[in-house]
DNA sequence: GTCTATATGTTGATAGAC
DNA sequence: GTCTATCAACATATAGAC
């Protein structure tokens, strides 16, 4: 149920990834879908308010892959994280902070709030993973977890945009760089 | 001379770096420089023209910073391009990089070759510098200078993106990591 | 070089019928 | 829920006068 709506958040997260979310508009959707604007509107009232959703959507599969994965090693959480970015580079689409944070400033405020609880959200399950990773002697690295958490987020984002622009191989000399800096085991095996 | 052109590009680069290049019009530059406009199309007929030429004039600013510190050690040089990002965090401004790489697929291909050009510019500037300083051992990291390079290019675009959703101590954190990394030891004096 | 006027298209959004 | 019709605002861009 709700199929419709869901599949409109998909659409929307596709094109957010894809182009940004000033470069795509409720025509775009509603054409692919084969509905006309004003039936999109009826679900999202606003631009805002599907951002808002789009976000929400990425936040609960957060949430569901924190509690799925949290008796995993921490190296095998960030690998599983990994791998989603390595899924996102071959389909040469970018992740939700690299798209948003740019347009930021341009963001109504609401949208401005869910794009930085988004970033709180990912940077605390990061700085998790390499908390309980150092503990279990599976990294090694200087400084906080929070710290270390900010230059991992900036690598795999970073990666994304890259890629697009330079070739896919960036994305391995990044992260396998990125990898091998923390003392990480699994540089060659997040391909999947 | 040409004093309005070059005014024209100095706005649009602004624009660039604080919304992004499909969220500001000629309208916006028109009405800061209180003209019309057509008086824009006149220096510059389409929107590609005005990307590519603010693009060139970022290339110029970084082969003359290149000639110009080409005989100070890599970490004094390296030290130099971390002040100017210090500085545009402070502004709130994101990088060039930062801002055009996100809309890449919805830029004009003539604009798109340009971005191109800018980041393997950057980063052959970041690879150079790193290169020297680490022969100077004054830097010690592990991988190419290349692979390096795009880590360091990662966290000064991405700092720049994350300070403005989470506030101005992310830069400290995230280039004081970074820097601390290369075992550089100017981490606390590149603010100016 | 800068203007007025205009073309042409797109945007996010709403009113109201079915 | 989805539609037709419509809106005001804004976009990039051009023609042609001064």
């Amino acid at each position: 149920m709700n199929d419709t709506r869901n599949q409109i958040i998909t659409l929307a997260d596709d094109f957010i990834r894809t182009r940004g979310f000033n470069a795509f508009s409720y025509a775009d959707i509603a054409a692919i879908m084969d509905l006309q604007k004003p039936a999109i509107h009826y679900y999202f009232p606003s631009k805002a308010d599907l951002g808002i959703s789009v976000i929400d959507k990425e936040l609960e599969t957060i949430t569901r892959n924190r509690d799925l994965h949290h008796n995993l090693p921490g190296d095998e959480q960030l690998k599983e994280l990994v791998q989603t970015f390595f899924a996102s580079s071959r389909s040469r689409k970018i992740c939700l902070t690299g798209s948003l944070t740019p347009e930021y400033t341009t963001l109504p405020q609401r949208l401005q709030d869910k794009v930085q609880e988004m970033c709180r959200s990912i940077l605390d399950w990061m700085a998790a993973c390499l908390e309980k990773g150092r503990a279990e002697g599976r990294f090694v690295f200087q400084g906080t977890p929070q710290d270390r958490a900010l230059l991992v987020m900036s690598g795999l984002l970073s990666s994304l945009l890259l890629s697009r622009v330079l070739g896919e191989d960036i994305f391995d000399r990044m992260i396998g760089q990125l990898l091998q800096d923390i003392n990480a085991n699994f540089s060659h095996q997040y391909k999947k």
